[in-house]
DNA sequence: AGTTCAGTGATGCGT
DNA sequence: ACGCATCGCTGAACT
């Protein structure tokens, strides 16, 4: 007998776990707890790290029979073999609110260009036209600024610390501009860059901005 | 009076949240899942979605006053206020067993490099000498072969579809090594590539050969 | 549906 | 400790 599970719920079991999908693990025995949310979200904890051992995002469908847990998305299955269940709780009126971030990508490309046009901008330049997440077909430039001498500035910003991947990035946006001839300036404004970032972007003439997050 | 909190426990509650750290938010008041761990992981779910809306790894310290739960990582504060507490479990003897995945990138890395001297390898050309993670300046490379004719064969294994990144990462070890005047064909082996990234690729001489996940 | 990119990414492995 | 790459990444935005 096979019952469809809609109700979220935390559940504290001893059990083991199987999955296949995209990948494939198994979870030796043992005591995890079990999270579902009515969206269809499965998630499978151990007693250490933040993420979890196993998991299914909102959309999955979860059935119970006997002491089986079998949760199926798509081209993917989690089987849940329960020994003993050492709790169940029901979880009602669960809030669904999302959380409000500050400090993003968004907001620090954002500050930037609106201050480029000014003398105390990023580039101290004479810039005429200003564009953000530029469209181009190896992907979006989060700033591109022209100056009255038809220069492209390529600006990559980033909320974090630069690694080569962002410099890799940033130059096949320039290499773009190249290829239709384009005269490029190519920067990554960031907080901090990596020793192997910096040595790369210096090798291959990019310029690197120090920008701090406003308060 | 504060108490330092160690033990696990599941806590569903009505409580707003505060974080403050690399970021910063704000969860709005309503009723949420906090789960917390003995090496520190704390966790704030909310009714849907796969992730947390707020989370501090292992190492935070969890501390209680009155209503208020407060998590410190480094620079970073969780500040959970607590307005009503629908229950509360402690949760004991929570294995910490680790999952054993399979079809990862690393698998899939192995068994090219172990096959590619045989005819029926991924080149099929006459390779004398083969490299798994190739140390460079700009990254490790997942398999460098060199054949008889001392051509670099610069492979980037991906588990699973292709994107402009990986295209990019590529062509910053191919560019490494036409820098120090060596001959370079370069490749990306994968089960699957998105249509922007195999333009890219056809654009810039790269091959892309399609491998897929042994069972 | 497909593709790209941000993320408090986290996590693991190397130096 | 820092740097780097992977991840069943997830999630969001846009085409």
């Amino acid at each position: 007998m096979t019952i469809r599970v809609e109700q979220s719920f935390v559940l504290y079991a001893e059990c083991s776990v199987q999955y296949n999908g995209r990948a494939k693990s198994t979870l030796v025995p043992g005591n995890y707890l079990i999270t579902h949310k009515n969206d269809g979200t499965l998630k499978i904890d151990g007693g250490s790290l933040c993420t979890s051992l196993n998991y299914q995002p909102p959309g999955a469908i979860l059935q119970k029979t006997k002491n089986l847990l079998v949760s199926v998305r798509k081209e993917e299955t989690i089987k849940i073999k329960l020994k003993q269940i050492h709790f169940y709780k029901e979880l009602k009126e669960w809030s669904v609110h999302k959380i409000n971030i500050d400090k993003t990508e968004a907001q620090l490309r954002n500050y930037i260009a609106n201050n480029i046009k000014t003398s105390s901008g990023l580039l101290n330049i004479n810039i005429k036209e200003v564009f953000i997440e530029f469209k181009t077909p190896v992907g979006n430039i989060d700033i591109l600024a022209i100056d009255v001498d038809n220069v492209y500035h390529v600006i990559e910003v980033k909320r974090g610390k630069v690694n080569l991947a962002a410099c890799s990035q940033l130059e096949r946006y320039t290499n773009y501009f190249l290829d239709i001839m384009k005269d490029v300036k190519d920067y990554i404004a960031s907080p901090d860059i990596s020793s192997n970032a910096s040595n790369y972007m210096k090798a291959n003439h990019q310029t690197w901005v120090q920008v701090l997050h406003r308060i």
